[in-house]
DNA sequence: AAACTATAGGCATATATGCGCATATATAGT
DNA sequence: ACTATATATGCGCATATATGCCTATAGTTT
């Protein structure tokens, strides 16, 4: 029961609502998140953070980058359902298509180009 | 998507949950929502108008009583998903089923009976 | 009408949440 | 070692949320 509010807790939140779809599309690094959703870097992070802690994402580290994915395995059997219905939510919502379309744009980049996005 | 933030908002509630599961049982007026949860009035019945406001309840005025059920049909097409990760969550949690027996005693009483239960 | 009751709403307060700023940490390259 | 970069985090502020107390309202009973 817990879990369950824990996890509903975690999706109450449009930015994270954003994360979640994007990841549903790949697997993305901090800075892939913040140019997608055009957000800061404490924001892209923080979140990430609780849709993790909350059992959502998986995390991989790649030298400097860290990339989070969606946790397919680790979802308890009620996650499945809420996956369901942020799906459903979500399609067709005008800034989630916008964040699509940045996220194609979007690099792992090297020097210099990631902080230039910071506000 | 702001409905499905408003709807999982509405759902992160330890009372909350428990009381949209004694509305899967029956329809309950809110001293019948307060016995059964031994919570106070004033929680039964705010909580009860979170759940109503985001759209999960139907409200029937009947004399004294406001009586609260589940709005099936007025659910839109993601809430089914979470009212079936709710059940999930809540079934065999050992509060809930304390609140379902006490539910079974709970009354829609006259005049000097609920009173007594306000802590 | 008077007394009583179920429910809702205002107000005050405690707690939680989201976020930016500044900074810390970890990794890589030179 | 030094510099640059990606990410994480401590702190503080603004805002949201939950809840209890008290009171208002509307319906019931006698």
């Amino acid at each position: 029961m817990y879990n369950l509010i824990r996890s509903l807790k975690a999706l109450s939140d449009e930015t994270r609502l954003r994360i979640l779809n994007l990841l549903l599309e790949r697997e993305c690094c901090v800075c892939e998140v913040m140019q997608a959703l055009n957000v800061s870097q404490t924001r892209a992070s923080r979140n990430l953070g609780i849709l993790y802690d909350a059992g959502f994402l998986k995390l991989r580290k790649d030298g400097l980058w860290s990339l989070y994915s969606i946790d397919r395995d680790g979802m308890a059997e009620y996650l499945p359902y809420l996956v369901d219905a942020v799906k459903k939510a979500l399609k067709e919502n005008r800034l989630v298509v916008q964040d699509r379309e940045r996220l194609m744009k979007a690099e792992r980049v090297g020097p210099g180009r990631v902080r230039q996005l910071r506000r």
